[in-house]
DNA sequence: GATTAACTCCCTTTAATAAGGGATAACCTA
DNA sequence: TAGGTTATCCCTTATTAAAGGGAGTTAATC
């Protein structure tokens, strides 16, 4: 027996998910909501249901930040978006902020209900589709880090590594076996080329995604 | 009609993959060997074929390696991970280095073969529970970031957002509408409480990942 | 054989940063 | 009300970093 939370503007669908719910032998509801101010104030007393299914788009504060607050109140939930939006930065973000799950509009009802198995046997839920959007977001990162460096020469390239470790240019010329003043030489090089004019500049350039 | 190559050093599950090649109407062999070097050897004179199978646990050169070889030869190919290991930094780094499928052994070659309309769909090739391995890698990093900062106040933290974008004392001071002795205190507060000694070892802990 | 690129070292000066001290006002809590 | 936290400001000093100059050595390229 699992129990399951919806946040959902579109009456339609939480309706639907509502019916489905009562269908379902081994699924109770434990709350629906039709925002996230509404959803926030019942937040307390309310128990740690197994999944929640929670709308992207909601009016006023959104799903987004709802997951935040979510995850922050209940560590174990399952938390699955919905919603018709399959941007790869949003698909990342609600995973990076913890969801467990992201189903993308139109799909069946009956469907979803069938892939709750996935999650109670400790799998995530995700289409194909999403996840080559979430795949691609993934690898960008790696070309655009090589992208930026690529201009450097291989020396420049060992003075940037020592300086994202966080070393000053003393400890650099140390663990490089060069002098200081030929760290600043390579550093002064590296800010030509890749147009920055400090040290944190330079990091928030590369470390950035 | 599709085409289809095989990096795998265990001979049986090569064979298994070959065969089952031969029985499919609208695919291929392109190619199959058993290590990395001998792929190598020849990739220059291969035709990019529409997927590779690729075994990370080659002999030499690893598959790890191997996929930013092939996804630096070629933009389109679909590379597909088959591996016994689900740790969830190396699937992640595969995804990173341009793996469109991540398979986990054991497995069925002809659920493998069936799953190949996925990738010819628009789709990635991950089960669910390999999904939520790399759900959790996304996930971490939020959790870390988060930890790193929780311990500081709102006003210590517009500072860091700040400084993460590159910007002076001068400039924060300017950006926050503070003076520039005010955001060396603020700063100061922080080194204390993250324990790091300097800006950039601040950075570095910060956009780490 | 001359040019160029990459790496190395040195000098200098000014600006920015780090870290120590102390102080005040507002606010919340015990 | 006393004590703590937060945010703000000031002073000082030593270190670090940034940016300008010049110059010598390889190694490869032309």
């Amino acid at each position: 027996m699992i129990s399951l939370g919806i946040i959902e503007d579109d009456r339609f669908l939480r309706r639907n998910i509502e019916e489905c719910v009562g269908m379902v032998n081994d699924v109770n509801l434990s709350f629906s909501f039709n925002s996230m101010e509404a959803f926030l104030e019942q937040i307390h007393v309310l128990d740690e249901p197994y999944i929640v299914f929670i709308d992207l788009g909601l009016p006023g504060i959104s799903g987004l930040e709802g997951i935040t607050y979510i995850r922050k109140q209940w560590n174990e939930v399952h938390i699955v978006v919905i919603t018709g939006n399959d941007d790869e930065n949003i698909v990342f973000d609600c995973i990076q902020r913890g969801a467990n799950g992201y189903l993308l509009k139109p799909f069946k009802i009956k469907d979803l209900f069938d892939n709750i198995d996935i999650i109670r046997s400790g799998g995530a839920l995700i289409t194909p589709q999403v996840a080559l959007k979430l795949f691609s977001k993934i690898h960008k990162p790696q070309e655009s880090f090589e992208d930026v460096t690529s201009s450097l020469t291989a020396r420049e390239r060992d003075v940037v590594n020592e300086l994202l470790k966080g070393l000053t240019y003393k400890e650099i010329s140390f663990a490089l076996g060069i002098s200081t003043t030929t760290v600043n030489d390579h550093i002064k090089n590296v800010y030509i080329k890749l147009d920055v004019r400090s040290k944190s500049e330079l990091l928030a350039k590369i470390l950035k995604r």
